[in-house]
DNA sequence: CTGAAAGCGCTTACAG
DNA sequence: CTGAAAGCGCTTACAG
């Protein structure tokens, strides 16, 4: 088990040359003589060589990973986004160290400094931070990527496109003839809630200013959906399409219809956002967001900045797809 | 962005000490003078030094850093494992290096060579591999844990106690009075799928010796517990439950049962095996695996072994808990 | 095309 | 308690 591996000295032994030359065709550096490269590679193989990466970093100040600083997730969003981005660093070499961090804006400082000496630059999504205290907490000597995070001037900023996503279910509903649409939405404090709340009423403002626009808030979770719902109907408010602003609420949505016996979409539509496992399956309509392509986006972002090819800074967002299905009866 | 980091020899320079004190009092080695320590520290935090991990690693020949070799998944078994290896690895300050790893044993070689030298240790999960190539593509300069893998003698191995999960839910469904339980097993290829197959023909010869015994063979996807559940209706086959491998099938024997307006539970219960959270909010019967739980686990093992702590390898299970809900009417 | 040597940023006996 | 020096395993100008 603890077999102790070869060295680059070891290969030169084996094969009778000097550590440059092992070093040299290591690298595909040109000017190595074809013998010389075969006698490498023949010690390499039966010493079954692998270069220390900790000794290579070291040398070149290149670690050829990337570090990617999470918040505490669950669920398919999580592994949506590291399938992505292990997929675009897989393609261009690099590997991924994970870290989770917490709310707390000293222990996510933390996370980063570990990383320090081990990844060439960071992916940080840090939607919990304001925009002061994440900048505040972005080592100055690491490129990095931001996701779903607070704006900030000085790093690339990956996003969902919530005002396109919004307007193409608000445009859908109304084609389809519903007048009275209530938005549920997350949390106030949360960056994508606040996008959509917004979008929801710029895009009924555009396209029909002579609706009513009502907006609930929620927090995201199926409970808020239901209780918001409930209360609704408890209050005898006239309503023909419910537009949550995520999947979870509006399945508290549903919920809370179908035990009083509305019936879906004939009476009232209900749609989502984020397009969950669970929206296919309830036959849901939703927004579905490529939280796969955000994560290989990102990488693909960053790699091009650790190898000089830079591009200027921005915010740049996924637009999310249409999903008609049973609940908004396209 | 491309500010040069300081170096330990910076923070000596402005401490007015030798590199050798400022790496005593980074490691905490004891015989440090309180006035020196109180230099360094000020040093540090005056540069914002962070000691570089690489030539640290390539000193002490540890990296801090556990590799993490999963096969290409989606969903939540996936996020829930990493949740718990990264809880207990950054309890014990270890970093996560993952590395997907695709069917193919020497692409799968490839992934756990590039993480030599970056890595104390590491954690494979490959349910796709023979043993023998397992055994051949983990290094063997390297310690290991495996996790729903291939038994392999040399290895720690963390698995779900399908055997004891099978047996409980059996029991619940005969306590609840049915008398001809259905199997829908996974495709026979698979571990766990055989395993549950074989635990289920034997919790009924065990608890049941009269009853019937029915394994039909599905592939773990919905639409295979759909597609089993209709040929079953269609031969008119005798049947008051099904037991399906995983929830996926569960819930596609539920929506075939449905569709012809047979009640669950009345007159057929349903269970499944996975506990996904489709299953709470379908009030699908299952058993709970704790996956994060194995993600810690294994983190906590291989640990264990990197520091000296080892224990022989053996084949460790954790066994499943009976979620019971209404499809099965407990 | 190849080798000797310095250097990457740490840690750790070894002296003192 | 502290410092000078060697060494970890590589890479890379610099000579030849």
């Amino acid at each position: 088990m603890a077999k102790p591996a070869a060295t680059i000295r070891d290969v030169a032994r084996v094969a009778g040359l000097s550590v440059a030359s092992i070093s040299r065709v290591l690298n595909g550096h040109n000017h190595v003589h074809p013998d010389t490269r075969k006698k490498v590679l023949d010690a390499m193989n039966a010493l079954g060589y692998v270069p220390n990466a900790a000794a290579r970093s070291l040398s070149t100040a290149k670690s050829h990973a990337i570090g990617v600083v999470l918040p505490d997730m669950h669920g398919e969003f999580f592994s949506e986004l590291i399938r992505g981005m292990d997929k675009a660093a897989s393609e261009r070499g690099y590997l991924l160290l994970l870290s989770t961090m917490h709310a707390d804006s000293v222990l996510a400082g933390q996370a980063m400094g570990a990383m320090r000496g081990r990844v060439d630059g960071l992916i940080v999504m840090a939607p919990q931070l304001a925009a002061a205290d994440l900048a505040r907490t972005l080592p100055a000597s690491l490129p990095a990527v931001l996701v779903n995070s607070p704006d900030d001037a000085g790093h690339h900023n990956l996003r969902i496109d919530n005002r396109g996503g919004v307007m193409l279910m608000v445009r859908h509903l109304l084609a389809n003839g519903h007048r009275n649409i209530v938005h549920l939405s997350g949390l106030f404090g949360n960056l994508d809630a606040m996008e959509r709340a917004q979008a929801f009423r710029d895009a009924l403002a555009t396209l029909a200013p002579e609706l009513p626009v009502r907006v609930l808030e929620g927090d995201f979770s199926d409970e808020s959906g239901e209780r918001l719902v409930q209360k609704l109907l408890a209050e005898g408010m006239e309503f023909d399409a419910i537009f949550a602003a995520n999947d979870m609420m509006a399945l508290g949505a549903l919920q809370a219809l179908r035990t009083v016996g509305v019936r879906v979409p004939a009476q009232v539509a209900v749609a989502g956002f984020d397009d969950v496992p669970l929206a296919r399956y309830l036959g849901l309509s939703t927004m579905r967001v490529d939280i796969a392509g955000i994560g290989e986006r990102a990488v693909a972002r960053l790699v091009d900045e650790l190898e000089g090819r830079t591009t200027t800074p921005a915010v740049e967002r996924l637009t999310p797809a249409l999903i008609a299905r049973a609940t908004t009866a396209s």
